[in-house]
DNA sequence: TAGACTAGTTTGCTTTACAAACTAGTCATT
DNA sequence: AATGACTAGTTTGTAAAGCAAACTAGTCTA
């Protein structure tokens, strides 16, 4: 398994990533930070998950609803806005700007 | 020309994409500043960009040093120390690894 | 009943981001 | 010689983020 990435890189990004997976299907938080850790993006701690999801939900991007769960307690599952698709294309679109501009210096570097 | 990248999206990266041009070349601040708008990381405000420095100065990453110009007031060229040519590898790592992890769940999502 | 795992909230400290104000140099107009 | 535009850097003050840690609370297994 590849390395970590440090949370200072991840920062950014956090957000688009959170609404791509919300937008495949709904989650809750601790299930969210599973799921990320899936995909490589090392654990997020939860100091930095909730607060974050509470204020992209008052950011309207997101909105949380309370179910039971017969294995633990109370889960708040997120579902994705029709503004946060919208803000979830900008991220990918922005995304596709930054990688092209970094990749660019780093190929630079390479074969100098 | 591509739209600008969101000081939120540049955040984490920025000192990483510092360390490759500095890598390239010593600069200073301001010449700093236009090199990456040339590469299409939009105007970074100085209010980030030189206290930045200067932490990554005291990091030990790089050296400034003053030099007068001939067509304005003094500048401050900074350059890569070999510590900083580590950070800038591991930075490049991150890089690549973070951008699998996102880019998997870019594409996850348009063929769903 | 104690420990492990799940799930979420809140508090408090530290770091970061950055607008804005300030100093200071060159150069072209007016 | 004064004004404005551009270059170049520092400092200050405020706001926002990140997050460890403490706390509550539910299930399940040993």
């Amino acid at each position: 398994m590849a390395q970590d990435i440090s949370s200072q890189v991840l920062k950014g990004i956090l957000q688009g990533v959170i609404l791509m997976i919300l937008n495949k299907k709904a989650e809750y938080g601790y299930g969210l930070s599973q799921e990320m850790n899936r995909y490589g993006l090392s654990s997020v701690p939860k100091g930095t998950i909730y607060p974050l999801l509470t204020a992209m939900e008052k950011r309207g991007f997101i909105t949380g609803k309370r179910k039971a769960s017969t294995l633990g307690p109370t889960r708040k599952y997120y579902y994705i806005t029709a503004t946060g698709k919208q803000e979830k294309d900008r991220f990918i679109q922005e995304w596709s700007q930054l990688q092209k501009s970094v990749n660019t210096l780093i190929k630079e570097e390479s074969h100098d």
